[in-house]
RNA sequence: GCCCCCAUCGUCUAGUGGCCUAGGACGCCGCCCUUUCACGGCGGUAACGGGGAUUCGAAUUCCCCUGGGGGUGCCA
């Protein structure tokens, strides 16, 4: 059997979309689960839009999601040539013709046609004009573009792995542009021509571009090739409530979810599962184990809505199934900017291990330790956490009664259990345990307070405490 | 408007004619555990869009409607 190749195309006019980033995790997996090889082609046909910027942040985003490929990047800006060739063939071939209509004389027909009731699409104005016509709309200096000519008739039918035969009538496919009128190629036609050169096998894409395959696939033929390969539309993502996906959802791009402190095998485990999911209904999937679980006929076909919470949730489970080490490392890129100088590395490891059952996010993590790296005087108390110890009647007494018990606490223990100093008021510990988390963490929540108190030492600890104290 | 695709709890899904008084997960609610918050454990809430047809029997097959999404670009 042929060797498998699949490739991702992303267009590099912004930044890359989560529903983006699934394609290509899709792409990349099915790669890997048969041995097949992963290529990364750019689609730039499109110079005015494309940005070299786009293109470096795809590059970074795959890398550090751990999608490497295997060949490319292939621009396809690069190819032009190769894409004029193929134009001149089908044009030969009579299988497009060059059309002199300007951009805005085909929109403008097409407001027309809408407001007659009528169907838009390119009327076929160009379509078989004469050597002559032709020659004195060029010398008229018209501008001219090269359109594919559409069947009038039959239908075009292709079998997709995920939804079976999908057709369309050809006469409701009009002719359409294939090379600008300044000279660039458009991607129906960069698409159809490389997916040949490039031997690809299966094309897994957004069920966006489903319409688009008739047309691509339409070229592909035209340019003499009967074969085709495997294609997969793939459910789109969507926002919640149903529609597009969009900033208004909030982060929709990898690199926010990275500054939010995400993992990446834990964003591609949730990807994945929007879609499809392993036989045995496993939701928590390490990378390897997607590689061998993944099978791309059994993906849904309906869209999926794209649910924050639990991505948080994968997110937490990810944290929690980390060695200590790999988790410190990727804690670390955090912690650094925002305690800088003041980072003490054992008491950080400690604290990243003492947060790993609790937080979902690497954010999170370090924002829990921020009492550890910051002055006594000039911790920062949470108000809606003082308000709530204000808000307990022997808060002082709680106080006063820890400080004692904190400065005899002999030998130094590795945590330092006040509960104690709590019993002796005749107080429920875990319901008042708050006012002691506040005056030492500065908030009412955070890290188990006994091994903090340990780990700030006993005078930093006695002197929040004092503050606190003070304060009321 | 026309074309294409889709349709099970709020969300992701299991379900491929009888095993379904529809299962799991997230979320939400309650209880337990407990030094806060979490984690964990237990329990609860909640769905087959509507109408026909086929069949002894339909979430599962077919048709219509409705709804949602996509396309209809000299974007991809």
């Amino acid at each position: 059997m042929a060797d498998v190749r699949l490739r991702f195309s992303p267009a590099p006019t912004g930044f890359l979309h989560i529903g983006s980033v699934r394609t290509a995790l899709y792409n990349w997996l099915h790669a890997r689960h048969v041995g097949g090889t992963f290529i990364l082609r750019i689609e730039d046909t499109d110079i005015a839009r494309s940005t070299q910027e786009s293109i470096d942040q795809i590059l970074h985003v795959l890398h550090w999601l751990g999608l490497e490929w295997d060949e490319g990047p292939v621009l396809q800006s690069h190819r032009f040539d190769a894409y004029l060739a193929a134009a001149q063939r089908l044009l030969d071939a009579g299988a497009a013709y060059e059309c002199f209509c300007t951009e805005d004389e085909v929109r403008e027909r097409n407001e027309q046609a809408m407001r007659d009731g009528r169907a838009p699409g390119y009327d076929g104005r160009c379509r078989n004009l004469t050597a002559e016509e032709r020659a004195a709309r060029a010398a008229a200096g018209r501008p001219r573009s090269i359109r594919f000519r559409t069947p009038d008739d039959g239908r075009s039918t292709f079998v997709d792995l995920i939804r079976g035969e999908v057709s369309v009538e050809w006469s409701t496919v009009s002719d359409f542009v294939i090379v600008r009128s300044n000279g660039t190629p458009v991607f129906f036609l960069a698409n159809a021509l490389d997916d040949v050169d490039m031997d690809i096998t299966h094309v897994l894409r957004g069920e966006d571009l489903i319409d688009s395959t008739h047309r691509v696939l339409a070229i592909r033929r035209a340019l003499g090739h009967a074969d085709q390969p495997v294609y997969a539309h793939l459910p789109l993502i969507l926002g919640p409530g149903g529609a597009k996906l969009s900033k208004r959802h909030g982060a929709v791009s990898v690199e926010e979810y990275r500054d939010a402190g995400y993992l990446a095998p834990a964003l591609l485990n949730y990807l994945a599962l929007l879609g499809w999911g392993p036989e045995d209904g496993r939701e928590v999937l390490t990378l390897d184990e997607l590689v061998s679980e993944f099978d791309v006929g059994t993906v849904n076909t309906s869209a999926a809505t794209f649910d924050p919470k639990k991505l948080e949730w994968m997110n937490g489970e990810h944290i929690r199934a980390m060695r200590l080490a790999d988790l410190v490392a990727e804690v670390l890129p955090f912690a650094r900017t925002r305690y800088d100088g003041r980072l003490d590395v054992p008491r950080f490891e400690t604290a990243v291990q003492l947060a790993q059952e609790r937080a979902t996010t690497l954010v999170q993590i370090a924002d829990q330790m921020a009492f550890l790296f910051t002055d006594d005087d000039q911790l920062d108390i949470d108000p809606a956490s003082w308000e709530k110890l204000t808000g307990v009647e022997q808060a002082p007494a709680i106080l006063d009664n820890v400080i004692e018990f904190v400065e005899r606490t002999e030998p130094w223990p590795v945590e330092v259990d006040v509960r104690p100093a709590i019993d002796a008021l005749g107080l429920k510990t875990g319901k008042v345990m708050h006012v002691v988390y506040t005056a030492v963490e500065g908030r009412s929540s955070g890290l188990p307070l006994f091994p903090s108190i340990a780990l700030l030492g006993r005078e930093s600890a006695l002197r929040r405490l004092r503050t606190a104290r003070a304060r009321l």
